[in-house]
DNA sequence: TTGTACGCGTTATCAC
DNA sequence: GTGATAACGCGTACAA
């Protein structure tokens, strides 16, 4: 705050002659002042050059407004889209938001959430996975979390198990003759985890051909290159002459596959077909635009502030009704057919 | 808050049997107190389970350590790598931030610098365009922009100038005919226009033929799409068999120009060099990947609440001597040379 | 080394 | 419709 004493209450309640309580009330409730008095007090906000003061509002009433997020590098796109739509509800909400970024260590991620605790956030969205969710459930506040293991908190989730079913779904209709997944080993508790569960159900559900293939690419460009080409290399190999459907699991490394493909054969071979996951930018922008499983990032994002607000609501009321069980909503996910699936005339024109 | 009693300095000392000010002296000049009675203290913290509040600490001593920021939507991966930066600065400056997201309405982000005032926040960095910098200057409290009108007020940015000079200057080694820059059009008090001015300053300085196209691209893949296929169109046709160098004002378009070359002819052609902007994601990852200008995220975000902690910090002593000029920093690019220039072997088995 | 008393700027309670 | 006064939880002269 400044250094050079601020306008409070009292500059305007001796300028008007009115009391402090007076002037909150202008700002709580106007509507028991008469109109002539709110002018009154209106002109001298004006003159005094009033600047309102929250945090004293909040050391008084308890309400912060304040959300704390922690979420992962926003280096994926999933993430910073998620920020980016989290961050606007508060054209609706009204709350604000104190981000950290976290996804590396326990012990870090605990003082983050003390320094936030301190500043009395009502609520929380977590997105980064190194805290477990039984731990989460043990704070003050309400807690929802996205995309990742929730068992003992709220949490708003892509239906990742139709995500992966109609993934093989569609591969399958377009009669391929074995199905790859690929995909990084994941913990069986994390949403994301439903794209190889629903993916396999499909398939033995169908009696089709199919193959798992799990692998840590890394987190970069460079380092998930040569392991797809491998895997490529080994697919041509072991599957010659068969139709391929290939689902992998995040948009980045279907388009890498992609790209390996195509400056090999110099386009994208008929008896290969592709679908990502996550309709990311690059699904779209890709030399091909690639089919992909889309999650509503939009929707996943209102809902999430939306159940943590309805929450934090209860705990204002004078006998708050406590959650008994966590809340978990799904959203479905939405495909995407483009031409590495629907391989239209503009496709051979490559 | 909570509704039941929070443990306060008052529950502490009556615990303990000191008074307020040990209990507050613990926190900040540990030293003052013996070993002993420090232990002490600590432990009843734990016995209490003791909850810091900072919004009172804040109330009393002014100091919020909030940082405000004002970012456009997150979709460029420029904004989200930046605020992702910034961010991480948590763990050097331990300052807080709260973020807005908006480029719109002068209107609404007024409101949003209101609400980042009112919670007291102590600096602010502002990356959105609406606000000029002239009514900024008029802020209360330091303010650092980036990668936007700036006259006014302190900024870190790109040398975008030497960016241009340095992609005109590539293109022109490889001997090309004719140099073409595409870009939106921008104003000329952005730091992005110095990309236009050194392209164009290199080409006059060396006597190359060059043509700038500056076409409002709109901000989705397929409103660029068709335009930059026209461009296209347009320059095979007035350059035929003139060696092509293209400048390409970021990626994303450098991107959609590589493949609508590439689908048109199965490789990028001998006749064509193509430079983007940014190196982001999306150049790397490319069919071939993208030479391109690269901006140091990492270093402007430090640079940019780096300066800005100097004049908090500044406005914290007795006697602040503030600024008579504002300060501007500016950082060199880093070109990056891959495939749309440098012409390997790899380039021609696609 | 420790304690007293007051201030920070607002809201809540009760009274008029 | 309006006002006096006591919180809210902590920091800081100043005193001891």
């Amino acid at each position: 705050m400044d250094k050079k004493k601020n306008v409070t209450f009292n500059d305007i309640a001796k300028y008007t002659n009115f009391s402090k309580t007076t002037i909150s009330r202008y700002f709580n409730n106007p509507d028991s002042l008469t109109l002539e008095n709110q002018q009154i007090i209106s002109d001298a906000l004006v003159k005094l050059n009033y600047q309102e003061n929250k945090v004293a509002r909040i050391l008084a009433n308890g309400k912060t407004e304040f959300i704390g997020i922690i979420i992962p590098d926003l280096y994926h796109h999933f993430y910073s889209e998620m920020l980016n739509r989290i961050l606007s509800t508060y054209e609706t909400f009204h709350y604000k938001f104190l981000v950290f970024i976290g996804d590396k260590s326990e012990e870090i991620e605990r003082q983050y959430i003390q320094e936030l605790l301190a500043y009395k956030i009502e609520g929380m969205i977590i997105l980064s996975h190194t805290i477990p969710s039984e731990e989460l459930s043990t704070l003050p506040i309400p807690i929802v979390t996205i995309e990742r293991e929730d068992k003992f908190v709220c949490s708003v989730n892509t239906d990742n198990y139709m995500g992966g079913y109609q993934a093989a779904g569609l591969l399958a209709r377009h009669r391929c003759d074995i199905l790859i997944h690929v995909n990084s080993p994941s913990s069986e508790l994390i949403p994301a985890h439903g794209r190889l569960l629903g993916f396999s159900d499909f398939c033995r559900e169908h009696n089709i051909d199919h193959q798992i293939i799990l692998k840590e690419f890394g987190h970069t460009h460079d380092s998930a290159k040569p392991m797809l080409e491998a895997i490529l290399g080994k697919l041509e190999c072991d599957y010659e002459g068969q139709k391929k459907g290939i689902f992998v699991s995040n948009d980045t490394n279907a388009n890498i596959l992609l790209n390996l493909l195509i400056r090999k054969h110099g386009t994208l071979p008929d008896d290969y077909y592709l679908i990502g996951f996550d309709n990311s930018p690059i699904s779209r922008e890709a030399i091909l635009p690639i089919s992909t499983i889309g999650q509503q990032i939009d929707t996943i994002a209102y809902e999430a502030v939306s159940l943590l607000v309805e929450q934090m609501n209860e705990r204002k009321k004078r006998k708050p009704i406590p959650l008994n069980k966590p809340i978990h909503k799904v959203l479905p996910p939405i495909l995407f057919r483009r031409e590495t699936t629907e391989k239209s005339t503009a496709q051979t024109s490559l």
